[in-house]
Parts: structure tokens; sequence; C-alpha cells
DNA sequence: ACTATATTTCCAATATTATGGAAATGTCAA
DNA sequence: TTGACATTTCCATAATATTGGAAATATAGT
């Protein structure tokens, strides 16, 4: 049997605004969402820069400055492996995105945006 | 027993990559978080563009280009009643974005987000 | 050391966004 | 129709973000 995941694959600290403003913009922009979704398809190993830079057909030094916003938001990091820099998608920070955007949506009024038993999760 | 929401308060439309970025914009930016918050808060009647403005101390033209912003985003949506014009968050929209960040975050993997059942919620 | 490859940094041009005073518009009440 | 108030539009300024060529840096093989 394949025991997927025991617990919480990275530790989720909850966002604050001010912090949630810099994940938001970080994604507010088509080639940087087009590239964490590149990294959510390409899973835990991830993907080089160069991978990227020729699936998503974008200059190198505007992937780079890209690649380094969306690390500054922490919503990717990167590992070197040898002469190539993989990038990969930071799920507990979109996790951690998403739950703020949902307390913010739905703090106080669960039942406007989720129906009448709020979800599932918590 | 208090049925509070039989089913969806308003339609929900999927969002394109296109419009999840402009509805994402929206939100990155500090004022407008805040808004957007304020808005939540002030629930289905929503507040005034004078009370937004008194509450978060924001001169009027400042204000009055971030409810355009995020109007233009349809994440909130405004009438007007006699002098004042009344602001409220579209929760539907909100719910729309969370939903696609969801699928972004997840597709292929839900796993890893969100432990080794998904979400409950569909 | 030299060469090839991957990626980044530097930098300057361009584009987009944010800010708020002054003036315009819209609405109502007298 | 004048006056008061709410909000917006106009507009100039300032701030920030995006783009990609050329040059720099990092790593590995020969």
């Amino acid at each position: 049997m394949l025991r997927v995941k025991p617990k919480r694959a990275e530790t989720t600290a909850a966002l604050e605004s001010k912090e949630a403003v810099a994940v938001l913009a970080s994604l507010a922009q088509e080639t940087r969402l087009a590239i964490f979704r590149h990294l959510v398809i390409a899973g835990d190993e991830g993907a080089s820069a160069g991978t990227i830079a020729t699936a998503l057909e974008v200059p190198g030094p505007t992937l780079s400055f890209h690649l380094k916003e969306l690390e500054r938001a922490a919503i990717i990091s990167s590992r070197r492996e040898s002469r190539l820099i993989y990038y990969k998608a930071n799920y507990a920070r979109m996790r951690a995105l998403i739950d703020f955007l949902t307390e913010d949506c739905c703090g106080g009024r669960p039942e406007v945006c989720f129906g009448s038993k709020g979800r599932g999760r918590k």
C-alpha cells in the first residue's frame, strides 16, 4: 500500500495581510502565473529554468526576473543541480494564500461563499 | 432550525487565466485589499464610499481610483442610493478566484496541498 | 587553461500603476 | 435656483514593474 502523505507536506504559516499582498502580486502577472502553473504540473522534481524558458517561450533575462519575483514571495523555491537550477512550486504557500482569501472572503459570513455548512476542511 | 442558504448565492462562473490575473491584481494592493475586507465585514448592504474613506483614511480621489479597479475586476459592485454610492463585495467572484487557485495549486496533485483526500468541497 | 552550456546580473528603455489637489458632476432639500 | 454634500473625473507627478540585449558568473567536460 502506497501511503501518500501522513501529514502536511510543509509547515503552513498563516499569512499576514502585507504578505498576502506580496503573494497575490507575485501571481498577478500572466507570465508568472504561467510559470507557477507549469511548476505545479512539473511536480516535486520541479523544472529547470531552461525547460521553463523553452516551454513558455520567454527570454532568459525576463524569465529570471519573474522567477526571482516568485521566489521573493516564497511561492516557489529553487535548488541547483550541477549546471541546472530547478524551480518548484511551494504548495504550502499557495495553500496559505487560499486560506487567507477564504478567511477574508468568508470571515463572519461563510454561508454566502460556501453554502450553509462552510467548507469541509478546517 | 435555521436553514441559511439552500443553494449558491450567485452564479459562479469559472475564471480564465487572464481573468484570474486581473482579479489577483485587483487584490494585490494594500489599500484595495483593505477595502475588500472592509466590504466583506460590511455584508450585503455594503458600505458607502464616504464610510470607506473615513474608515480607511484614504483621500476621496484615491479611494475612487481603487474602487474602480476593484469594480473593473468585478470583485465588488456598486449601487447608488440617493446621494450615496454603496459598494459591496462580490463573494461569488472571490469564490471563483479561490477555486481557480485551488485548481492551479492542486490540479493533478491534490494530496500535496490538502492531505491525502483533497478538500471536502467539490 | 579552454570551451561549451545554463543561468543570472546589469542596465536602460518603456509601460503601467498609484497618489491626491482642484474642478466637475450628481443628488437632494429648502 | 441656490446651497450643501457625496463622489467622481481630470490631470500632473511620482513610484513601480516589465522587457530583453549584452555582459558577467557558475559549473562541468576535455
